[in-house]
DNA sequence: AAGAATGATGCGATTTAGGTATTATTATGC
DNA sequence: GCATAATAATACCTAAATCGCATCATTCTT
């Protein structure tokens, strides 16, 4: 059975002649006549009464035009999707993002795409910049926002859209307070809150690392899981601990933000993709993104 | 596009593997290669991501499997459905009746019906039977409970269903309730208590013709619309009414039915339907129509 | 580096579809 | 009532599409 045999039927059962339908499907007759005949054989019932004279649907025509009609536009309507896909228009767009790359740009970017390509699904998952690696490279994540160095070794193509120091978070009577700015050598030697190797072993690895170009080690205090605990450690003068500078724009009663002297860490986040595996929505999303960017 | 591309698609989806793919499907593998290219090429994107030596569906292949499974699924279901039309187990059955013959057995049948072809649907219209009968020829209407001498005048195939005589309803302290059977000489000197012309022409008209074989014509009383209204004037000893007799198998109080002496009126009601348009529908509910009358 | 696995390509044979001419049948008009 | 017009089916031919076989090209494995 071919589609287009689907196609002549529904065009016959709507002009009830086969001269005229052969006509409006640029055909002869003759061979319209064979092809819904083939049809009937091949479904094993009449579709159409015909007496050289009159020509009308049976029972089983009435049942099989609606069936067809709704194959034939089914197929139709699955083409145009296949088209849309091909220009990013359609489909699912998988982004991977980590904690930290959650920003005003990041979410605005989503809503500008998803305004302007509505029919796209966006799938987003949270994952650490390592496994985002990984699934970009396979294929199965289009797009990740990720720690800058990881994509700089792996030689991805990139946009960076987050570069800003981590700051030190001291109580305000601390002893470190009263400096514009604030030593490494001075910090390795109070005790750090931060959260647990576990919670995010990137950033925790990364923190030491700040430290081990110095020579040093962090003098670890309290673990604590969420962000405002350690805010509280800090404020009851337990010790410092280390934000992303825009983690607190609305500083904490009590607490107060110094940078650190030298330069120690700096938290960069790119948006990566793949080359091999770059496609249509992909290059939509870049173009969404940066064009909010120069607006 | 034929079916059998979108077939083969899919189960080169499943095997993900040309040679394994065309084995199931008793083909080479060559065609088979040539054969999802084509459709390929007529969807105008790639469905398999294919480099020697794996294969894989595309974002597009993968949407599009779907709705390909969703095509041919629907496909085979409607030539199941087909089939089932053939042997009339499925479609529609379009019945027409008339008031009175609404019997127990109709229902029972009808039950009967559903239960054993349940995917049939029961079309039931109530027309008067001369309505019915040009359905009938003409082919809009399967089947018809109409009054039997019509069937018999036009020579349409047809099983008597119902043939009963009307009688008379009484008072019981009428003059004529103390004989075993009435006259038609005496019941024409007596009001007749009626419904009106206009609610049913076919059995007014056909009760005026009762009369009229013997030369009388009925001395109507008042014209009613319901029938217990009608037995009440009766009740009330206004007059007698006319009713066929199983209307009355549970008499009401104070009235009496008495057979007609001569030969009067006798309701016969038979199913009727179209040599022309007889189709499986139609014999397998004579069939379930006349197993019934036997058990 | 050689061989096995696997999808693509070339070619000839068969099947299938479409076009033209014609036939058969039925309704309509004089 | 017969001739004609209308219309779907059939016959026959040509063109196109499909299939199977043989082979090639590429890539992974050992």
């Amino acid at each position: 059975m071919r589609i287009q045999q689907l196609e002549n039927f529904i065009v016959l059962a709507e002009e009830l002649h086969f001269g005229k339908a052969a006509e409006r499907l640029h055909m002869q007759q003759p061979p319209l006549s064979r092809q819904i005949k083939a049809l009937e054989d091949e479904l094993g019932v009449l579709l159409f009464k015909r007496n050289n004279r009159k020509v009308e649907l049976t029972e089983e025509g009435v049942f099989f035009l609606q069936e067809a009609k709704a194959v034939t536009t089914r197929l139709t309507v699955a083409q145009h999707t296949l088209k849309a896909m091909g220009n990013g228009e359609a489909g699912t767009l998988r982004i991977g993002f980590v904690d930290s790359s959650i920003t005003e740009r990041f979410v605005t970017a989503m809503g500008r795409f998803k305004e302007q390509y509505p029919n796209v699904i966006i799938e987003l998952e949270e994952k650490v910049s390592v496994e985002q690696l990984a699934a970009i490279e396979e294929g199965s994540l289009h797009i990740g926002f990720i720690r800058t160095h990881l994509v700089e070794t792996h030689e991805l193509p990139h946009i960076d859209v987050i570069s800003e120091p981590y700051i030190v978070a001291l109580a305000k009577d601390h002893p470190l307070a009263g400096q514009e700015t604030v030593s490494v050598y001075d910090l390795a030697k109070e005790p750090l809150i931060f959260f647990p190797h576990r919670k995010n072993p990137g950033i925790y690895n990364w923190v030491l690392n700040g430290f081990s170009q110095y020579g040093l080690v962090p003098k670890f205090g309290f673990e604590v899981v969420m962000d405002q605990a350690a805010e509280m450690f800090v404020a009851g003068g337990f010790g410092y601990t280390l934000l992303p500078s825009t983690s607190c724009r609305m500083g904490r009663r009590g607490l107060t933000y110094k940078r650190v002297k030298e330069p120690f860490l700096n938290l960069r986040i790119s948006m990566a993709w793949s080359q091999a595996h770059e496609c249509p929505l992909v290059k939509n999303f870049i173009e969404v993104f940066t064009q909010q960017a120069d607006s």
